[in-house]
DNA sequence: GATGAATGAGTATTCATTCAT
DNA sequence: AATGAATGAATACTCATTCAT
């Protein structure tokens, strides 16, 4: 059977890391499927195939779970783009590679997607660490001079929520390689590319 | 007293429409301050200081009275971006006064901003209307040779979380009419203008 | 249009009296749709057209329209029974003749009848007052040496139990004759009758 | 102390089957005490010294609980009433020895009582299924030439009423034998027996 | 007298959390 | 550590009743 990242990652340590690991599974699993705010915990421990009551010998609560699922998540996501990423100097190549990356990664994992959209509500920290990546391409690219803008919270608000929209989109209607296309060509202009430009560094990039 | 939008409206009106204005405009006010997860009908009902069985003369659940304070107020942003609208017929300028006045109305009534941000979510039938306002504005630039984008529902997403961010964030950090303007470039530029002109249409028109 | 039992009674009377009717009209309408136990007030003052406040100018409670409206119903079928019988002196024959009207009345009126057997349980006085009738009969039978009975509350309580099913089976699925025969005959065998002396006395009344 | 039936059922058994059992002697008792209209299930658990919220943890509702007490009692008068009529091959005195063994029985366990007369409306489905003991009886007794009538729904259902009365009677009054004689010898009749036959199998009977 | 809006006590139901086994 | 039964606070919803108009 294919077990969830969790599980995964607990292969071979003690049976406590294991059923936690389960739990964390399960928690994203049941976040996908019926969101955030109709969770329960009750709904984590039977997708677990375990007594309500071992929920609580591991979190003390709905949150911490959640937090812990989303960081871990997000630390997964981050190790994948970095791999993605590692060899590339120009920040226009690294911007657009880092948002087909990224998007492509939530869309292989949409038990994923559900849980990291709504952390970005829910965890004000994951998503100004999560910025932290973007901010320091941003700023690569003004220093190259690439990028015609201020870097500012502001901004990085700005893409991330085209990212988002590119993700929700896909999730709704189905994968869509157009879509990061165009997604990437927005950002492009926004940071002050000129359709064309635009349209070349992207064609050229994924 | 201020009285809110709904009871503005019903005054003149009948026991019934006035009761019933009074739960509306105590519905939005408990969103605001709550979020519209965590509403109860116990607080509508306290903030309009009426007895909890009173909300059930007049509306049968909280998905009710919040579609109807929700198209209530979509109707009221509508007349008045109308207002701000109706002699202006050049696509740029059209969007970016749109764009400004939206934000600058959802900020002058903050208690209406979680309700219409949450409506997108849970309304999605109001955003469909609402984006057509948008839509038939993208299509004018499109004619009038403009614009260069495709118009598509992706698209009108993508522009609606820009100037969603841009409300957000001012709700968060107060007010300031420099987001406006960035927002409004960053539109223009997804458009397809140069940083340059884009900042030129903005600053010819808020 | 047909007006209900209570409201012909109350035709000419003044406006009081005649809302008044209505009400008990109503509620035994209800009743006969949803029975007494899911009967509302509101159910009765909509069906009768009026304010649910209005109940309250008429009637201190449920309990009080429904009493007055099965004594009512009970008080209109004893005249009816007592036009039937007035001229028969024969017990048998005027139990058989009481059954079979009396059954016949309450299906001619199907929206009495769930009041009235209610009312067995819930009204043990308006039970005692009709069974009077019958324990008239019975005893004028028993001194006609007709019956082979003891004249008691039990076997009073036996016959109507034996009436009541007949009339509720015939709610259920629908009139028919045979029963009231079957009935009769089964209420002559337990009043001492042999078979064929019941089938006859049965065949020659009804 | 004395348990209830489904208590005394579950000595042995694990937690969670002594807590249901306790609910479901918890609601035999109140419906006796209140009715089955007025129960309500905090009556339950409070009879059953529980925290409302345990009754979920075993039934989905009053029906059900109501539904499960009624067959288990029905269950437990069957299993008496074949260990009384086990050896018994003349129809007329099984039809005795059944009608006054079910009196008894009940009376026995007046908390009983309430229940099983309510379920004839409530669960017909029950009462169908007691119908087919009594059916079997009766067909019998026709076979062997005893029996003078038609074995018919209609005919069970008035049999089943009259022993109904003498157990509703009973209640009221109190326990009297004589009742059940008679009522004995009022169905032997009904069933074709003439008065002084009918006295002489009951009397040889009970 | 009639109206019907408002009231609030009463009840069912859910579910996070505890804790004895 | 895991279990899962029990708990009870929290909340939605109903409806008899009141009372100002």
């Amino acid at each position: 059977v294919e077990l969830g990242h969790f599980r995964d990652l607990a292969r071979g340590g003690g049976k406590r890391a294991r059923t936690r690991a389960a739990l964390l599974d399960a928690a994203i699993l049941v976040v996908a499927e019926k969101g955030m705010e109709a969770l329960k915990i009750s709904d984590i421990t039977s997708a677990a195939e375990m007594a309500n009551g071992t929920f609580y010998n591991h979190f003390n609560d709905k949150d911490e779970v959640l937090r812990e699922a989303a960081y871990g998540i997000a630390f997964e996501i981050s190790r994948q783009l970095d791999d993605d990423m590692k060899d590339i100097v120009d920040a226009p190549t690294r911007v657009v590679t880092a948002t087909n990356s990224f998007i492509e990664i939530i869309l292989h994992k949409p038990e994923w997607a559900s849980l990291m959209l709504a952390s970005g509500t829910y965890l004000p920290q994951l998503r100004a660490d999560v910025s932290q990546f973007l901010r320091a391409d941003l700023e690569r690219g003004v220093a190259q001079e690439k990028f015609e803008v201020d870097v500012s919270d502001f901004l990085l608000q700005q893409i991330i929520s085209l990212v988002t929209v590119a993700i929700t989109t896909q999730l709704e209607i189905g994968r869509n390689k157009a879509l990061n296309i165009e997604v990437c060509e927005y950002i492009m202009r926004l940071l002050g590319f000129s359709p064309a430009k635009a349209r070349k560094i992207v064609a050229a990039t994924i």
